[in-house]
DNA sequence: TTTACACTTGCGAATAATTCTCATAATGAA
DNA sequence: TTCATTATGAGAATTATTCGCAAGTGTAAA
């Protein structure tokens, strides 16, 4: 058993816990997210997911991205112009950088930035819950 | 003939120089914008609208929004759950707050977080041509 | 292991926001 | 005023996502 399916393992006995059904589908997609290095959309992750399990539809993807994000281990992204895109929470925070020619996403992130935010929004009496914060670029030559 | 109307004189007399007919309906959706405050959507856009000109569709207001942000005379935005939002260009650039409680929108600009920004940027090789930031806050009590 | 039932699934229909099609109407240069 | 051209309204089409329901499947308990 790798440190990976070691991860898989644990997710599943947790939620298991929580009450939520481990199925073939949900394992199936679980590892793809696992192993994927990009950021796919819901028709990607489907298309990995079938070479896996071939019983998964579009709308188990997306049932079972909503159950994960709701338990925190997967974040949700909404670029522009495009349909959501996924990837697991492990990583630690960061934002993006979307490429507006070839459309790949560079993650990056920055501590004095978030302060900044922070800072902004006690200023207004805020508190910051999340934010969203992507930069549209074009490679500089 | 009031300040804001000389504007709008303005902008109908550019748009007509572009070539783009200056309709009742665009003068209408234009002096909305004008007077709006808020950050609507196209829905509420066609509301206020008909108010001024009751020959109005939905169609219209989308197709001269989408114009109007080709000109560079209106900002969209896709905040979290929800439809476009628009207002006028006319402001300088800012940022948005969305109090996750109320739904209400509030400005802000940091010409620190900008900079830090192109920094970021520049130094993975791109040029930022236009970002996205949003903080979606709770008020601080 | 078998049971029993609540939770999941696949399918296709439903939704929501936005765009498109096309016949008709209106703009503006001459 | 004319007339070629562009814009409009109405509703159909699209796209991404969610929902409803009948049938299938995990799971805790027996």
């Amino acid at each position: 058993m790798t440190l990976a399916d070691d991860k898989i393992a644990k997710l599943t006995a947790a939620l298991r816990n929580a009450g939520v059904r481990v199925t073939r589908q949900r394992i199936a997609l679980l590892s793809v997210l696992r192993d994927a290095k990009d950021h796919p959309d819901a028709e990607e992750l489907l298309k990995r997911t079938k070479l896996i399990e071939p019983a998964v539809s579009l709308a188990t993807v997306y049932r079972t991205l909503s159950l994960l994000e709701a338990a925190g281990v997967v974040h949700r992204h909404s670029f522009e112009g495009g349909s959501a895109r996924f990837e697991t929470a492990t990583k630690k925070h960061h934002d993006h950088i979307v490429d507006l020619d070839s459309g790949e996403v560079i993650e990056f992130n920055s501590d004095k930035i978030e302060q900044l935010q922070n800072e902004i929004a006690a200023q207004l009496g805020f508190d910051v819950i999340h934010h969203r914060m992507e930069l549209y670029c074009r490679k500089r030559r």
